[in-house]
DNA sequence: CCTTGACCTCAACTTAGGTTGAGGTTGCAC
DNA sequence: GTGCAACCTCAACCTAAGTTGAGGTCAAGG
């Protein structure tokens, strides 16, 4: 049974940052990007949705998991269009952002454990060392004399 | 027994950049911010010593780990000045590195829990989720960006 | 000596994620 | 119906970590 519409469901600007703690021009800068789409009165301010501050809320955890704002963007294109987004869908979008989050613990993790053998060893000697030379950007350039910490 | 200082002691920018796979334009950047310091040549070029190739393979490493270049010379400012360091310098240090590593694991983790609880309640709808909801922990902290998942 | 590649400085440009300020308008309360 | 806080746009500025280009100099081989 639908709610009737109440004036609580389009809040101005400055309660959406009260309401989600983001400041009044990096909501406007997240319009600007197209992460939020307010509507506007006739006399063009901008009003938003409940489901806006859910967004905005999201961005900022997305953020705190490193994700830059055209990720994000591309998370917000999974979210039905042209419906309120549910529970579910938000959980959707979790999960894929905590694959993300696994994936960068691994990685943080294997390069502790390569810093660990660094220092076990005192190398820091980069044709050895993989945390120097992660992606083997060193063997790929070639062969010679590429004496990089041996001063 | 003290080696004799021979040429190859003195690097000009081109070999430091082919050596350390790190482009003139930023070693030149890097002695701006005064992560290197070479000595200049009567007409005014910069000549690096050996151990300033460790010192960038360092940065290269230390960036690799997610540390700003500030902080990286926060970290050279612990060399000894005066001497150029041992392997036994660069290892107190990489341990130093180490725990930098280890707390953005840490706070990683802590962060994949929280959002494991959204996951589970699905609160990210229903606004009584830590990490969503904003009103009551970010109403009291006053201006400033505010981190709704701060370590 | 002369040529030429490597070097020099300085300023402007880049991307990301915003902030700040000027100058003008809206909308709600009294 | 007016006062004034909150809103609007647009442009300029900020940091980080560099890159690019213009215009000029150095140094080494032939």
């Amino acid at each position: 049974m639908a709610r009737a519409i109440s004036k609580n469901d389009f809040v101005p600007i400055g309660e959406m940052a009260r309401r989600t703690g983001v400041s009044v021009s990096a909501i406007r800068f997240y319009e600007d990007k197209g992460l939020i789409e307010p509507v506007r009165t006739g006399g063009n301010q901008r009003r938003f949705l409940r489901s806006d501050i859910r967004r905005v809320s999201f961005i900022l955890i997305a953020q705190q998991l490193g994700l830059s704002l055209s990720e994000i963007q591309a998370e917000f294109a999974k979210l039905p269009h042209g419906r309120t987004p549910t529970a579910r869908d938000w959980r959707r979008i979790s999960a894929s952002i905590r694959s993300h989050l696994d994936a960068r613990i691994a990685q943080l993790e294997r390069t502790r454990d390569r810093l660990d053998g660094c220092i076990g060893c005192g190398c820091l000697s980069l044709r050895k060392c993989a945390i120097y030379n992660p992606d083997d950007r060193l063997a790929a350039e070639g062969p010679g004399p590429r004496q990089i910490l041996e001063a």
